[in-house]
DNA sequence: TCTAATTTTCACGAATTACTGAAATTGCCG
DNA sequence: CGGCAATTTCAGTAATTCGTGAAAATTAGA
């Protein structure tokens, strides 16, 4: 690996974090690379920096394209392919996010879509259907959520991010205005608002 | 396996998903067994139904120990020890931010804080730098929203959640007034707020 | 302390996944 | 249509991870 120190320590980290982020080692690494360089890198230029054979550079780039975390670029008279990461970090995150519920979270919810429709044989069965709907419930109150504000702008999902916890602030505020309005009733029920 | 066929579904499919969730196919499927039963079990009972050894289920419930995804009961006048999963989805969904967090996170997070207080030696490690501090920067965000909002409670959360991106049109009110009351500032400043 | 039930550890083979070099393919230029 | 540069595929091997059985450890009674 021919890299300077601080830039070494980087990919070599992603390269082991790879396996705890389901990617493997050398697509971590390439991953890193790219991200830190401030041109596009050729293949080549990957095989030397990181020392690796030109096959595995070639598939693991073809890995990062289908994650849609490397992106080729070309460069006139030059018929090389050059790669850089998508350069806005909160491009990445939705990039990252909307993948890895493409992976892991969409099979399962239509797994349980499909156990769901069925007859229960045996009060085991009827039992286990019962806690699926509850995992079904909460993954799709999850999947709306993160599909309603994946549409928002950057800056407004910054914002909601700094506002943290104290957006229930707002909400109380406007529970005790409405309860207000309509007469107080349990505050339990609150929930069902909007 | 031996299991009555709806269970088995559920089962199978978390064993094949477990490789993308970064756990083996006997960890998940015993998860997933332990999660739909309505009574704890114990390991020999987990190796009847699934038909793996011994040994197997027991380094697999360590590591759900380790998850903190299967905990264990115990009963009067029983030497054995049984095993359930938390039953609140919500204590679920909390446990696995948390746990994923720590092993997935976490450790980048120290990685990067280290690497930014090296100085740079060159212009090559000068901009590495600069694109590592904008993950660090945006990891922190993230991870300082997610210590705000784990502490809310379960009904606040979900109130947030069907709230969804509904939320800006409380923001934007809010900024609206703001700028009144400010006398109009531009606009893509507002995200400064609170 | 001994015994028997239960759980855990660990070395090994099986299965899976990652990486390589050689060969095949692509695509551009003359 | 060659010829050449670049890329991709793929079969084989290396490395890692998984699962097992046998043996060791633990623990509660007798």
């Amino acid at each position: 690996m021919n890299l300077p120190p601080l830039i070494q320590a980087f990919v070599l980290h992603f390269g082991e974090m790879g396996s705890r982020w389901g990617i493997n080692r050398t697509v971590g690494q390439i991953y890193a690379l790219l991200y830190v360089s401030p041109e596009p890198l050729c293949a080549d230029e990957i095989v030397e920096k990181l020392g690796i054979s030109r096959s595995n550079v070639s598939m693991s780039l073809r890995e990062l394209q289908a994650w849609n975390l490397a992106l080729p670029r070309h460069r006139p008279d030059d018929r090389r392919d050059f790669f850089t990461t998508p350069d806005d970090v909160w491009q990445i995150l939705r990039t990252l996010a909307e993948e890895r519920k493409k992976r892991e979270v969409d099979p399962t919810l239509s797994v349980l879509r499909e156990i769901l429709l069925e007859e229960p044989g045996s009060e085991a069965e009827r039992h286990a259907q019962a806690r699926m709907a509850q995992m079904h419930g909460l993954i799709e109150q999850l999947t709306t959520w993160y599909d309603d504000v994946k549409r928002l702008e950057t800056d407004r999902l910054a914002q909601l991010l700094r506002l943290g916890a104290r957006i229930t602030r707002i909400l109380e505020t406007k529970d005790a205005l409405l309860s207000l309005g309509r007469g107080r009733r349990k505050a339990s029920a609150a929930t069902e608002h909007e």
